[in-house]
DNA sequence: CTATTTAGTAAACCACTCTTGACTATCTTC
DNA sequence: GAAGATAGTCAAGAGTGGTTTACTAAATAG
């Protein structure tokens, strides 16, 4: 193959691949997020890896050791996690009613308040994400993403032979 | 607000934020992504941060500050990652003709190689996506994400009041 | 020609994220 | 009630992904 050849396959992959723009909107919606919600809770401390870690809180709370199971990380790595959470207020350490050796993690009354501010910012994000795109588009674009992740965490044969 | 009412919202913005998913979607694509490159040219340094130089290499060479540059990111540090690329083949330095100072970093032949397996992996993914999703959806889906990323990068007022 | 800027390198250092291993306290099982 | 499993903590440390400061060699402006 010529070096033009090449060239022309190079920038049309550039230009075309779903998968490349996929990464680059998730990281830059990420990044603004973040800096949304530190701007917001006025908690300059707050990082993405703490953001990780809300959805795999329960309302009632959850033990340590079960978000470790949930994120795959080691207990010892939330518990950092959960401490630096505490330290801004987001997250406490309450006892386990059943189980003496057991703490669960909950979100504070402040936490809960940031947890609804980025609730709100993903909720108006969308609305806006909406206007633009229009109900219908934005509506099939969502059950094209939806799609897209059932078949990369349930279908195997998705990567098959690759 | 009842703790009831909360848990429902909770669990709808779960269960419906398009960015959320989006989240999710990329984290895992690049997992399988990395995984597979990795088997494929059966090198196992290989990271997210070595990829993530690749389409910022020009195929007649770049310079390093000019990596740099578009990486945001300090020459020393991408010194370091292209030390590492041309360790596992991937890259060559060459002089630059035009400024004895400076530098072309390359892809090497195997670079090269390892690029167009890497493009074929995307194209091959998408092919599978299209089988999936259908070609009407696929365009749109491909169309919406690319008008997403697009208002992330020029449209301030996305996050204007947020 | 000299002074300044620029390309790249070298070394020290730092924050972050995660791991391993050891330990205490509590629960469960038999 | 003794033995083993489990929840959480503590401490040390490894790997990653950067930064800053200082340097050299070459280019360029005056």
């Amino acid at each position: 193959m010529t070096t033009e050849a090449f060239r022309h396959d190079l920038e049309r992959a550039k230009r075309d691949s779903t998968a490349q723009i996929l990464f680059k909107s998730a990281r830059l919606l990420n990044e603004s997020a973040i800096a949304i919600l530190r701007r917001r809770t006025g908690e300059s401390r707050l990082r993405a890896t703490h953001t990780a870690l809300f959805p795999h809180i329960d309302l009632e709370g959850t033990r340590l050791t079960e978000l470790a199971a949930r994120m795959g990380i080691s207990k010892q790595a939330v518990g950092q996690l959960v401490e630096e959470m505490v330290g801004m207020g987001f997250l406490e350490r309450v006892p386990d009613p059943r189980d003496g050796r057991a703490k669960l993690v909950r979100f504070s009354e402040e936490g809960r308040l940031g947890l609804f501010a980025g609730l709100a910012f993903l909720g108006e994000l969308e609305t806006r994400l909406t206007e633009r795109l229009g109900p219908s588009r934005m509506q099939a674009f969502h059950e094209s993403l939806t799609l897209l992740l059932d078949m990369l965490e349930h279908d195997p044969s998705l990567f098959e032979g690759l």
